[in-house]
DNA sequence: AACTTTGTTAACCAAATGGTTAAACCGTAT
DNA sequence: ATACGGTTTAACCATTTGGTTAACAAAGTT
């Protein structure tokens, strides 16, 4: 592993855990065992590392995204893939969501920088296509925008919030893996028995 | 309006706009109009001042969600008036769910403090009623606590994620106020249609 | 072998930041 | 008027923090 990837996966798990504000370069210097001098020498400042990774972060979500709304499944079928394939990977990347929603609260210009990224989840196409079945009488007439916000709640939601949540609703963590396997298929199953004719 | 309530009232713009971390006491005390060492002589640190502000804010949330919760009404009329009144509450003060949900998870130990705040939201009740309405054959036989976080996510998620989601979906600030005043009754249409029996 | 480029470090620096102090202010009771 | 309590401020302080420098080592190049 060379260098700039030490330095950049250790950057992904402080930034992530403590967010932008509260990380601190020395910490990433120590969780990559190298000199904090490095983390200039490599990624010039703090601004551009948190953007590098940032960047990063997002663009390992969006190509599935992408590539599940724009294949050419029906929207059930849509549906049942991008929960499932979601949540299998967010498993893996646990703090990748509440990573990527925070700090895009708290600093809105990145919604604009990440518009322009080539590989930005595009959801107009299948919202023509939830458009076209609820003309074709497959799927009740509902908002299309709604439904796909409905979609992404459940998906993302519990991540998000995870830990508010297993204080909530007192969950262990083996018990909130538990669930979030469970809702892999439950999801879709909720909201296609909520909009199917 | 004392002192006291005027930094109060500061330290939670700041507070829920940059997080704990990003929050600065000098960025406070001018928004207070007062100078930083009152800050100190009232709240003692920043870490107390923003104890006040946090469970100040949990306080606002849960005793609403609890009294709903917790009432003698069926448990398709429960998530119609959660829905309702939680995002009636949420698009005055927008910032709340995301402040709630960020701290949370960077300071886990908060998870611990809010168990035993005293109108800490409990679902337990509802959850047995969930039971109860599923064995009367009212509610299709679902895991109650799936059902709990499926109504929380639909809700609460749109809020904490705002500005991905007006990126994501092109929404402009009235777009996105719209699509919440509708999400008031169709949350709760599209969480009832799926397991109404 | 001499020289240049690249990678790495310890020591250092300036600015920012949370926090303190001592003095000034101000209403009020004596 | 004056002494006294709480309130408020300007100035100050210690530490933290992002960032720089200069020296050094390793690896090519000629």
């Amino acid at each position: 592993m060379t260098t700039e990837e030490k330095i950049f996966n250790a950057a992904r798990v402080v930034f992530q855990k403590k967010g932008f504000a509260g990380a601190r370069m020395q910490e990433i210097a120590d969780e990559a065992g190298i000199n904090k001098a490095m983390l200039h020498y490599c990624f010039k400042n703090k601004q551009l590392l948190f953007e590098a990774v940032f960047m990063n972060a997002f663009s390992q979500l969006a190509p599935q995204i992408n590539e599940i709304f724009n294949s050419d499944a029906t929207v059930f079928e849509k549906i049942r893939k991008f929960t499932n394939s979601y949540i299998s990977f967010v498993i893996v990347n646990p703090y990748l969501p509440s990573f990527i929603i925070q700090e895009m609260n708290n600093n809105p210009e990145f919604v604009l920088s990440f518009l322009n990224h080539k590989n930005r989840p595009n959801p107009t196409p299948l919202l023509a296509q939830i458009e076209k079945e609820i003309a074709d009488g497959i799927i009740k007439p509902i908002d299309p925008k709604q439904l796909l916000l409905d979609i992404f709640s459940m998906t993302v939601f519990p991540f998000a919030a995870k830990m508010m949540l297993k204080g909530i609703i007192q969950l262990s963590e083996a018990e909130f893996n538990e669930m979030m396997e469970e809702r892999k298929t439950s999801i879709a199953e909720t909201i296609i028995n909520s909009i199917k004719k």
